[in-house]
DNA sequence: CCAACAATCTGTAACGTTTCAGATGCTTGC
DNA sequence: GCAAGCATCTGAAACGTTACAGATTGTTGG
């Protein structure tokens, strides 16, 4: 600290309006670029008092590492992309697993960045992308099918991600799943207990892990409690509001209609019931239905359904931690986690 | 490209898993880095047939200029940052402003990175955070006060951004808004010829530019029409679900309650229509009302609803074509835009 | 024929970071 | 007294890109 070489830095000065780098960190504590690079992550080999010295000047000047050098570097880039459908409906949910990621995220380095893909895309295509670009550490995926191709693709590269959803692959991989053959068991139950006997299921898209999930809950549910399934095939979640409602309405008018219906998002039963009161039909007298939902609103709809939420945030949330946790080095299989059916407060609440 | 005087580059080996990079193309071509670099950004000094044949081999490698190598050399980061409030509650439209913003985005080299903040936070970290370390080339605020710091901050700095609202601090800068002056005007004039003439409106959180216009609007039109408001001053759309209904269930079943409300938001109009019904009146015979809505989802509610929709896609693709205007060079003065409200389709719609 | 010029092309340096392979000085053991 | 070892520190090189200041041609005008 007293022999001052003063390196000869042509161009350097201190305060010149920019922000501090190491080379300002050096400049200042007289030390060289790599003794401060190393000082600030506290590497093994700097003397204590040098680590100190080094972490106060830093936090004086309210050092930032630039992530472009870091990147450029090392190849890291501290970006988390969420890949996300861009057609969906009503995708209130979307905001909510967002907000999930982000809450996790804000404690650590980490940005996140939205890559959006819509129906005239290969849903492949984000996920090369970044892959290939190196754009980001890791991915987060939803929508995810039983033998999902992007799955495969980030396992053979061996790049972090997490799926929302589970694959049926056979490749370990972190995922976050609602567990919806428990949803399907519950809301089946739930309607035997209301002594509705003729059932019908509002699906997940085909083609898409959950929708066998809650299609196979159904079923069983079905056997266990003597109840019999109305074929309500022809929609999914994923159609529009109209055709929902369209399609329910003429289910409805039909002889051997259904008294108790399945919903598997919150949106679509806007529209169900909708067509149930088309027909002429009265929730709670003629059928009723039991309807997962994301955000707390559909008791206001109609006060008759029995809900089920699905807490998308907490999805987000899993769904960072996990990717980091794999980017951390943790195994895939300690990374997967299922949440259960949470009872909705009030008097028509389904659950335990 | 005889001579070939194979610059001793040590240890370049072309196709050596890596993606291709400017070192890569110049070996290939022949050329110097340099030049390729200028040949794939059409700059003048190159010959025609180099440029072309630059071209040829970088499309046909599939090369992409590294993220990082552009941003540590130039500043430029190619990414929009997104600041949202994460304490929102039912937000369907934020996704909707995402999917708007990556529309436009999509057809440059922008990424959009969403940076959040929460109530325990001052709006301005985020800001700040983002034009201190230089993580964003440009901004999307919403929330927008009249007399907003961070639209200060960012002007002073001569930051690009654009604000989803408008501010009253008399600086030039670019913005997208919704007209709801001109919605509150539509919606007393809807009420007003079904008769309706003592109005209450819920209107948006106090302290944002948009409670003021909408206000002035409702002041405006009651004149005009010479109905008369009934004060409901004690709760916004920013407050819950159950606040919301208590305090119009409250409201209905004063002595002077009044026969029509406004609606600033979709949200709030379930927990509203909720509180009018606790009271035991009927919407469409005792009271009118008329509500925004994001998605077209409140008719499926209650067919009686009064509907103008506000296109938070659209908006988000403006705030984005606004900042890119921005960062391109264009004047703030040319990226202001102003939405008109939009008829809903369907018998009840408000607007012409 | 030569100077001047335009048209092309080029290497070097720099952005901020980390890794590598030392350098330096001080103890320690014999 | 000295080699070896340890504890600290260091500069150079590299990641991929662009700006700068030339270099190398061939062409033109006088």
């Amino acid at each position: 600290m007293d022999k001052e070489v003063l390196h000869d830095n042509e161009t350097l000065r201190p305060d010149e309006a920019g922000r501090p780098t190491l080379k300002t960190i050096a400049f200042m504590t007289g030390l060289g670029v790599t003794t401060v690079s190393r000082a600030l992550k506290d590497a093994p080999e700097i003397g204590e008092e040098t680590r100190r010295r080094v972490q106060l000047v830093a936090r004086q000047v309210g050092y930032r590492p630039n992530r472009a050098g870091v990147r450029l570097r090392t190849g890291k880039t501290n970006v988390i992309s969420l890949v996300l459908n861009t057609d969906e409906q009503i995708m209130s949910f979307v905001s909510d697993i967002i907000y999930g990621v982000s809450e996790v995220l804000a404690a650590t380095p980490y940005h996140l960045i939205v890559t959006p893909y819509s129906h005239v895309q290969d849903p492949m295509d984000p996920v090369r992308y970044v892959v290939e670009t190196g754009s980001a550490d890791g991915i987060i995926i939803s929508r995810t099918q039983p033998d999902d191709p992007r799955v495969r693709y980030m396992v053979e590269r061996n790049f972090p991600f997490a799926t929302h959803g589970r694959t049926e692959t056979g490749l370990a991989h972190p995922f976050h799943d609602f567990d919806n053959h428990a949803f399907a068991v519950e809301a089946v139950r739930r309607l035997a207990s209301l002594g509705r006997r003729r059932l019908a299921l509002l699906t997940p898209p085909q083609g898409l892990t959950y929708h066998q999930h809650t299609v196979d809950g159904f079923a069983d549910a079905l056997s266990e409690t003597g109840a019999s399934e109305i074929p309500f095939n022809t929609v999914s979640i994923d159609h529009s509001m109209e055709q929902i409602r369209a399609r329910t309405a003429q289910l409805m008018r039909r002889e051997n209609r259904p008294d108790g219906f399945i919903s598997s998002a919150g949106a679509a039963t806007l529209a169900l019931v909708a067509g149930i009161e088309d027909a002429g039909l009265k929730l709670g007298r003629d059928v009723d239905v039991v309807s997962k939902q994301s955000s707390p609103i559909l008791h206001l709809f109609r006060p008759e359904l029995h809900l089920i939420n699905e807490d998308f945030r907490l999805a987000g949330r899993e769904l960072a931690r996990s990717v980091l946790g794999w980017i951390g080095g943790k195994s895939p299989q300690s990374l997967q986690s299922l949440s259960v059916p949470q009872e909705v407060e009030g008097s028509r609440a389904v659950g335990q």
